[in-house]
DNA sequence: GTGACCAAAGGTAACGATACCAAAGGCCCA
DNA sequence: TGGGCCTTTGGTATCGTTACCTTTGGTCAC
C-alpha cells in the first residue's frame, strides 16, 4: 500500500484540462460550468477517488454548513424527535447538524458550546433557556441566530421555540381536579439539574396551591435523566408513604410507566385505585396497558419550526427575534379516565 | 448593533503585545510558553470575545478532531448508548463526534458517508457491514481508521466490533426449545432494509431448520424501524392466523412489549398461554409486567471499544485490522419462564 | 570568558479551496 | 462589420491558523 497523499483540486484539474476554478464550480450545484465540462470533471474526480475538501472550502468562503445543537441527552426519544425535525428542515439546503449533548448539566453546555463555536456554526440550536453568565455571552456575541427551544426563557438570547412546561402540567393539575381528585402527586427528578423537570414540578406545585389544594406530595426520584426504573422506586415509595394518593403526575412518560409497572406488580388497579399522568407523548403511553394519560409538546415541530426560523434568519427575511410557541395538547386516556 | 467582524488571533496578538505565534501556542496544550505570558493571553482572548476558529486550524494543520459516525435511527437507545460509549471514550483525547443517520437505507449510508469524508475526520465508524459498492471503496480509500460496528461482516474494510445477530437468535431459539416449545414465530420488519434484522431473522429460520422445526411463522411487521405499535399488530396477525403458536422471538424489544401488550389486551396470558423474547435489552424489558427475556449485545461496549481501536490506531499502536468480537447475553426473564 | 544548551518567543510560508475580477468567444441585431 | 451582452473559463490573492525554522537571552560548566 503505497501512503501517496490525497489528490486536491488541483490534481483533478491538471488531468481533466481545466483551471482549479472550474473544477471548484463543478462542484458546487448551480454555477456556470457547461454540462459536458461539469460530467468530465467529475468522472475524473472519481477516477482519481477524489473526496472534496469541505476545511479548505469552510475557511475560503467563511461557511461551514454546520448548524449546532446541543441536547441535554443523546438517549431520549423527544430530543431525538426534535433533532429529527431539525435535521429534516435543514438538509435541503445542504445544512448538517453538529450534534452534542450536556447530560443535564449548563457547566457542561457551556463547554459544549464553546467547542461547538469554535467550528464556526451557520446558526446554533439549544435546549432550554436557563445557561452559565459565559455560555450566554458566548451566544449573544457569536454573531449567529441562536435558537432556544422546550422552555420559554424569561430573557430569550435570541430566536426561541418553545412553550410552557408549568402551564401544561397546570393543564393536568386541572384535567384531575375535574374528575374530583384532590390528593395528586408529582413524581420527579432531582430539582437543581433538569430544568424543565423543575419548571413541571414549579408547575404543579403553583396549581396545586392555586386552587387550596396540598402541594406536597413530591417525590424526588434521583438524578436526571429519571428513567421507568426510578419511576417505579418512586411509586413503591409513594404507596408506601401516602397511600390515600387518588393521582400522580410524573415528569415523563417513561417514569410513568414505571409507576404504572410497579402498580402492576403491586395489584394495584389503574385508573380504580389511582390515576397516572406522564409527560412528553413517548410511543410507550399509547401502547402500554393501560394507555397513559399525557402532555404531547410535539418535538418534532420544535425541530421543525427552529428549523424554519434557522433559514429564514439565513436569507435575512427575519426582522426581530421571534417567539414561536406551541401549544402542547392534552392526551387523556385510560390511565386517567 | 455594530456588525464588526469577529476577532482573529492576529488582533489578540497585537492587543496583547505578542505575536500570532504566541497566541496559537497559548491555546494548545503542552506548548512552550510561559504560564504568565499564556494566562495574559487568554484574559485578553477573553476581553475580546475572541473565539478559535477551528476551521483555519482544521486547514493548516490538517487535524479536525472529528470522528465521524452512522448511524441507522438516532431515535434508538441501543445505538444511542453506542454513540455514547464511543463518545465517551473519545473527549478526553479531544475527538468529537460528527453523527449521521441512514434511516437504514444503504444508499442513504453512501451519500452521508461521502459527505462526512468531506468533513475530513480522523477516523469512521459505520453500523454494519453492508455497504453500497461505491460507499465501500469510499471508505477503504479514505486513508482513515474505519470501523463496522453491530454485525460480524464477511469482507471487513477495516476493523470490527460487532457479534453475530443470528448467533445470538440461535441461542434463544435453543432457550425454548429446551423448555420444549417448539411451535416458535418470529417479528421482524421488512427483510430489505434492516440488515440487522434480516441476520437475526434468518437466524431464527436456520436455527428451526437445524433442529427440524417449522420455520415458517414469520411474521412481517412493516418497515423498520419497527416498534411497539408494529409489534402489537404483529402480534394480533399472529394470534389470529396461527393461534397454537407457544413462543415468539421479535427483532427487538420493543418489539416485544408491543406483543406483550397486545396479549394482555386481549387476556392472553404471558408466558403461560405465549412466550415472548425480545432483543437489545432496552430498559423496558427489565421494568414492565412481566419483564421480557431478550439478549443484552452491549451496545455502549460496542463504542467504548470502537473508541479504544481509534485511539490505537490513531496512536499506530495497530499493526493491522482487528476484530472485536461482543459476546451476548442471553437474559431469561419472566415472558419465558 | 566562552561555547553548549535550553526555554521562550518571532517570522514566513503554506494548508486547499473560493471571492473577485478579467477575458475570451459566441450570438444577436442594427 | 461592430458594439452590446451573455456564457463559460481563467488568474490571483486570500481566508486564519500552524509547521518549520530562526532568534534571543539566560544559565551553566570548564
Amino acid at each position: 500500500m503505497t501512503p501517496r497523499k490525497p489528490p486536491t483540486m488541483a490534481d483533478v484539474a491538471r488531468i481533466a484540462g481545466v483551471s482549479p476554478m472550474t473544477v471548484s464550480r463543478a462542484f458546487k450545484r448551480d454555477s456556470s460550468v457547461s454540462e459536458a465540462t461539469r460530467s468530465a470533471i467529475l468522472r475524473t474526480a472519481e477516477d482519481l477517488g477524489y473526496v472534496f475538501d469541505s476545511t479548505a472550502s469552510n475557511l475560503r468562503s467563511q461557511k461551514t454548513d454546520f448548524v449546532a445543537v446541543t441536547i441535554p441527552s443523546i438517549n431520549n426519544a423527544n430530543f431525538a424527535d426534535t433533532v429529527g425535525g431539525l435535521a429534516d428542515g435543514l438538509k435541503d439546503r445542504g445544512l448538517q447538524i453538529l450534534l452534542g449533548y450536556t447530560n443535564y448539566d449548563i457547566l457542561e453546555e457551556e463547554r459544549l458550546i464553546e467547542q461547538l463555536l469554535r467550528r464556526r456554526p451557520e446558526a446554533i440550536v439549544v435546549t432550554g433557556g436557563r445557561h452559565t453568565p459565559r455560555a450566554r455571552r458566548m451566544l449573544e456575541n457569536s454573531g449567529i441566530p441562536v435558537i432556544e427551544t422546550w422552555d420559554l426563557p424569561d430573557k430569550p438570547i435570541g430566536h426561541v421555540v418553545g412553550f410552557s412546561n408549568a402551564g401544561a402540567v397546570r393543564r393536568m393539575v386541572d384535567h384531575f381536579v375535574g374528575q374530583g381528585l384532590t390528593r395528586i402527586a408529582f413524581i420527579g427528578g432531582d430539582a437543581d439539574r433538569d430544568t424543565r423537570g423543575t419548571d413541571r414540578r414549579a408547575g404543579f406545585i403553583a396549581a396545586m396551591q392555586a386552587r387550596g389544594l396540598d402541594a406536597s406530595r413530591l417525590i424526588a426520584a434521583g438524578v436526571p435523566p429519571i428513567s421507568m426504573r426510578e419511576g417505579a422506586e418512586a411509586m413503591a415509595r409513594l404507596l408506601r408513604d401516602v397511600p390515600d394518593t387518588q393521582a400522580v403526575i410524573c415528569v415523563s412518560d417513561l417514569s410513568a410507566f414505571g409507576a404504572l409497572s410497579e402498580c402492576q406488580r403491586r395489584g394495584v388497579a389503574v385508573p380504580a385505585d389511582i390515576s397516572i399522568a406522564g409527560f412528553g407523548d413517548y410511543e410507550i403511553g399509547s401502547v402500554c396497558v393501560p394507555t397513559l394519560s399525557t402532555i404531547n409538546p410535539f418535538p418534532r415541530d420544535i425541530g421543525a419550526r427552529a428549523a424554519t426560523l434557522i433559514l429564514e434568519a439565513l436569507e435575512g427575511r427575519l426582522s426581530g427575534p421571534t417567539i414561536s410557541q406551541i401549544t402542547p395538547e392534552l392526551l387523556i386516556r385510560d390511565s386517567s379516565k
